[in-house]
DNA sequence: TATCATTTGTCCGTATGTATT
DNA sequence: CAATACATACGGACAAATGAT
């Protein structure tokens, strides 16, 4: 049984039991300033070396999610995930207050393109029409929470990427174009592993789970407004319907 | 750059190939009967060799996603994503109706145990109440599609267990308690790696991703009548709000 | 029918990362 | 900080099946 095997399902032992401690600490098993179990203990419970927990351990530390103390113990250093609600009028910023003190959002550019057919089909339009699409992050207390794309109808937004710089607020946008409410029509969640781009800016380790949330938000006519595509990180964030 | 480096982060590379080809399949750019390219573009496009990416399709080919041939090539065979539609009357049977054309729910077994905080404060419990729980299985298909765990309150519903056996359908259960509606309060939605044994009864290979919702179900009087943890396997399933 | 380019399947070997003892 | 065993990743060579010329 504790044999060895090395790897085998091509996700090292070591990066299993990171993970696992992490979900204890994100889970709220554990919670900021509990002492982690001894490493002999986690060892024993994973089946596992101490060397590859110390690993784990030392992966953790790298990410500050736990912090080591020679003589006492390793510690819970940041347990809280963030809950980001979805319903019919799910905005990002108001979704998000009270839960992190400063929340900063990014663009990452913008640039003009044709519609592909998930786009079209989304926004109604004709596969090809000129549409906007904006690349953003968004860091809850300097941590990155959110990394987005959004698709717009280019004839009706035209300046969506620059007033976005400078609004830092979708909701703003819409106002400053004369959208007084907007509300979300459908959201499909799914999840998958981070690709190098999104492991990169949002300070994920490769291999790290992102829930990605599709959203059509439409005007009080029913019109839509915007597609986006955005992929939050599964360990720091959560979604509530 | 193409020199080699094995692992990098823990995730071997030909499960990194592996997931983004499965993705490409889940997400639509390919589909059903789609050929692939070849393995040498494959390891071109990956910056990997051509065993590398041989690696990546075998395990593709094992769970049945794509087939190869030799001498014509490697194609898909199965593509299709179930959506699980999430609202304020979310049934599981009728949700996924349609999509699959047989849908099959089997117990894993029940065991009386005394509420934890989690599921005594969604049951609107004291801690340490005594609760049902039954962990179940469901398939579409016979592809497993759901490893689900439900609470509910003992006093309310004693012999819940011995009539989800045979029933097979929470919404009949509920009946039978003379419990005509019920809806969805709340629905939080996460994502994490498979254990080891969600991996084995959701046929899942290890470090694949499952997404997770806990939900809370109240009778028309708004009363909690059961708290749901269920474990949806990523590549096979997305939720619709 | 025969040949050829294409594509998958199998075998050899070497170097490095992972995990235990 | 060893020594050891296994998994990962690469490189090359050739066999086997396919489809078209």
């Amino acid at each position: 049984m504790t044999k060895t095997t090395a790897l085998q399902g091509g996700v090292a032992l070591w990066r299993q039991i990171a993970d696992a401690i992490r979900l204890d600490i994100v889970g709220g098993k554990l919670v900021t300033g509990d002492r982690l179990p001894t490493e002999a203990f986690l060892a024993e419970r994973f089946s596992a070396n101490r060397h590859t927990v110390r690993r784990a351990l030392a992966t953790l530390a790298e990410e500050g999610v736990v912090h080591a103390e020679q003589g006492r113990g390793t510690f819970v250093r940041s347990a809280r995930r963030l809950s980001y609600p979805i319903g019919k009028r799910t905005r990002f910023r108001e979704g998000l207050r009270g839960q992190a003190a400063n929340l900063v959002s990014t663009s990452l550019g913008d640039r003009l393109e044709n519609a592909n057919t998930r786009v079209a089909d989304a926004l109604d339009l004709r596969i090809g029409a000129k549409v906007v699409r904006t690349e953003g992050l968004s860091l809850a207390d300097a941590v990155p929470v959110s990394r987005s794309t959004t698709w717009l109808d280019y004839r009706r937004f035209p300046d969506f990427a620059g007033r976005m710089a400078e609004m830092q607020s979708i909701t703003a946008v819409f106002a400053s174009y004369g959208i007084a409410d907007y509300a979300r029509a459908s959201t499909r969640i799914s999840s998958r592993h981070a690709d190098a781009e999104e492991a990169k800016v949002l300070h994920l380790a490769p291999g790290a789970i992102v829930l990605v949330s599709e959203a059509v938000d439409v005007d009080p006519e029913g019109r839509p407004l915007s597609y986006a595509l955005s992929r939050f990180p599964a360990e720091r964030m959560e979604l509530v319907v």
